[in-house]
DNA sequence: TTTGAAAGTTAACCGCAGCTAGATTTGCGA
DNA sequence: TCGCAAATCTAGCTGCGGTTAACTTTCAAA
């Protein structure tokens, strides 16, 4: 076999599967080419930026990211010199309305890419953060459309947070935590605010799930464990689980 | 909110998606802990090795994947080291055992993949080759499982390439050419060999795909055009798109 | 007001996987 | 068999994203 051939000859089979000009950069239809760590670098500001009133901190981010202080100070540096965000030195970072932008995107992909990884794939609701966060880097637009249709459109993820719409907005979702409600509420779970595996299958356990409704039975004094109700009986939780519950208002 | 419980709250939501246990390396059950970028010059060197009998040249893997020759040669050092490959400087390479297995388990996930896209994702069979690219680098062997498991098990990629078991063996399978065929033959076709988006698609036009139940009804002298007949009528093929068409013998 | 610990930053390194430029080897054709 | 072009290889560079070690700034408590 000539070289000439090789490259134009069978692709995939046994005769080969890579033609040289497929392989490219895959980031069709995005066409700015930022990178998935800057982009996760953005996300996990915004989603800090929106938990506190604070400035965000280096060490927040380091830790939340699992890198050391200096990885994000750099990073800090580039996504500043690249108009993503606003930076003070030893004060902290601020999305720029371009930086809040990818940030959604790359939420809105994780969240959708949970979704898809449950009502389609079949996953459960503890599995998939793990393997969204892998998935993650590789997608492109088309296939997070196809995996938004194949999904139902899902306007929130397994564990109840919203997704942003595709062309960036945030829904703004009035909720209250367990911990925060009256005696004798009735509701309807919306969001469980923690991803830990071992906590998540606990819930499961529970029955309770975004979309299951609950009564708020009573609440121990002094940040005590609450009792819920739902399908499945009555339920003690303590504080620190009720907290992360959370019902529409 | 103090630094010490941004990291033990909560996860995905607004606040926050990645506690910091959970990034790893996401090569869960591999354990060996390849590199994406090594299992795919494997790959690669695999098809070639199995196309020719010649030994694999630096240039021709270098226009495969498409990258230049020093990019070559030093991975072709890096896995003779590593074990994967034996490598005579000037001469070429071979494949060790240790070496197809992990080329094996890249062409696996990369047919699989195709597979999926295809029967559960919906796109197109011109599509899929570009996508399950990207995508590859992101798969671990629970992912794969439960591909293989929504796709049914399939044996084949969509274009008909065969998809090497899980315990890393390629299935051979005895094809023959539309080229290499007698006149008046009634075959099915297995494989197509050429993954351009744009000859498939003009594959699918015609209605040739793996499977298509087809007959040669004639060809033209020195090489020239064939003509086959199937559902949709008689269609006349140039050599070069013929021998991409293979029927199993 | 001072001071020292904590937080933030800088400097310098790592491996990966690309690249170009230039040296070397090979092997075919004259 | 000899020489030259093509193939191969080496050397040295890039950017990315991570690290440790050491330095600077901040701020709250004494």
């Amino acid at each position: 076999m000539t070289l000439e051939n090789i490259k134009t000859k069978g692709l995939c089979g046994l005769n080969g599967s890579t033609p040289a000009p497929l392989i490219e950069d895959h980031d069709s239809g995005d066409a700015d080419s930022i990178t998935h760590a800057r982009r996760e670098y953005l996300a996990e500001i915004y989603r800090l930026q929106t938990s506190t009133d604070e400035s965000i901190t280096t060490t927040a981010l380091a830790m939340r990211l699992d890198v050391t202080p200096p990885a994000v100070v750099r990073m800090m540096r580039r996504l500043a010199h690249e108009g993503y965000l606003k930076r003070q030195p030893y004060k902290g970072v601020r999305l720029t309305p371009e930086g809040e932008r990818e940030a959604l995107k790359s939420i809105r992909r994780h969240r959708l890419l949970e979704a898809f990884l449950v009502t389609v794939m079949k996953f459960g609701w503890d599995e998939v953060h793990t393997h969204a966060h892998a998935l993650e880097a590789a997608l492109n637009d088309q296939f997070e459309d196809r995996m938004d249709e194949l999904a139902g459109y899902p306007k929130r993820c397994p564990h109840g947070d919203p997704i942003p719409s595709k062309d960036g907005v945030m829904p703004i979702i009035a909720e209250k935590s367990l911990s925060e409600i009256t005696i004798g509420t009735k509701a309807v779970i919306s969001r469980i605010r923690n991803h830990t595996p071992e906590k998540l299958r606990y819930f499961a356990e529970l029955q309770l799930f975004p979309g299951t409704s609950i009564s708020l039975v009573g609440r121990a004094p002094f940040k005590g464990p609450v009792r819920i109700k739902n399908g499945t009986g009555e339920h003690v939780l303590g504080e620190e689980l009720a907290e992360q519950i959370f019902i529409e208002a």
